[in-house]
DNA sequence: CAAATTTTTGACCGATTGGACAAACGTTAG
DNA sequence: CTAACGTTTGTCCAATCGGTCAAAAATTTG
């Protein structure tokens, strides 16, 4: 009788089962936000009834927490690999165009995430200050050295990394408003591509050196 | 008897409250979002009783869409304003200048947005494809134009004015992780003015045309 | 096979939700 | 004063919420 889920010890079905009511949890919160969202909901797009659901997550809370825990890992992967060895300006685009890639590959994450921010990120507030700060501090310094050998314009760092979170995150998280504005022709499978090049355009050009 | 609230006749005392239930609503939707607020919580800030409030608007979502009415005309404002009598970099900086103070002086309005594009925007989609797309299509043409005069360089406009919403209202939208990610010392009341520095000196020089 | 264990479900519970309603209260005009 | 009207509130309601529980069903183990 294991009926504790702390354990890591889990049967096949129980990993199943629980990256099932994941993804499905997924779909409802980014789109409904943590309290806009209901186990029913959730139970339903897993094709679970609610008392099995609540037999693999006890509280719907857990649910949130085990969805928030991947993501981050995940989400602040492409700024992990942002790296002092090759070519910064080449670095800083491929980074931009990973982080792109990701708003057009995994909108729903981006939007869960947007979505605890928007509130007061009141569950992930540690993980904000703490290993976030952290990570973001060091690839500052990174930049920093960038700009101290005079291969990218001096400007600061932290707002740099916020306008490329910015950027890009708008075309997951605000995507309704931007294929409202683009219409039916500019804004269909094509508006990544063009977003790309413009960002490319903004960024690099924005950053090369006065030579 | 005048208990139809629909009519634009309506006296002193009701004016009154009705403006201090917006005020409350817009403090409780921009934290919680639609779902995640209730009547009870909106009631207790407005300083009132629930069918107190009630009688003032009928349902919970007439508050809400009050409220994006009024927000919808404030928001867009700066962009209104964008012209084409004065120097273009001068007018882009402005706007972007604007956009930043928006963000800085009304959050709570910049995140009330934010919640309902996040969850498809189910109460203001034919206003993004109608009012909002016309007003920025006519801009983009007056960019445009811009453009073609050699007075700023060659890009999208379209993504330059998403570029532009983005970066500022991220300082709105994202405020907690900014302040998180900076720390108290880099984190507190000059932010704004960094962040002010930053955008200017990566919007101007990537749009510099290339002399 | 049968026993033990895990998985699934229907029924149920207390709390909270948005909203209705009539009665009470306040204010103003005659 | 009093009648009429606008305002406020206590009480109530049906629906929905997160979550429990015992028992059935399915699966694994011996």
């Amino acid at each position: 009788m294991n009926t504790s889920m702390d354990a890591p010890r889990r049967t096949r079905i129980q990993q199943e089962k629980r990256e099932l009511i994941l993804e499905a949890a997924l779909e409802v919160f980014s789109t409904h936000g943590f309290r806009g969202s209901t186990i029913d909901q959730i139970a339903e797009a897993a094709g679970m009834s609610k008392p099995n659901l609540l037999y693999y997550f006890r509280r719907k809370e857990d649910i949130h927490e085990a969805l928030m825990q991947r993501l981050l890992d995940t989400w602040l992967a492409p700024l992990r690999e942002l790296d002092d060895i090759g070519d910064p300006l080449t670095e800083l685009r491929s980074y931009i165009r990973r982080k792109l890639e990701m708003a057009r590959d995994f909108p729903r994450e981006s939007r869960l995430f947007a979505n605890e921010i928007l509130q007061g990120a009141p569950r992930i507030m540690p993980l904000l200050a703490g290993e976030l700060k952290t990570l973001v501090d060091e690839k500052a310094a990174v930049i920093k050295g960038w700009m101290r050998a005079g291969k990218i314009a001096r400007t600061d760092p932290w707002h740099l990394i916020f306008s490329i979170w910015a950027t890009t995150q708008h075309y997951a998280d605000f995507d309704v408003q931007v294929r409202a504005v683009l219409g039916p022709n500019r804004g269909g499978d094509g508006r990544f591509e063009d977003a790309a090049r413009f960002l490319e355009q903004l960024f690099l050009e924005g950053l090369k050196p006065k030579s």
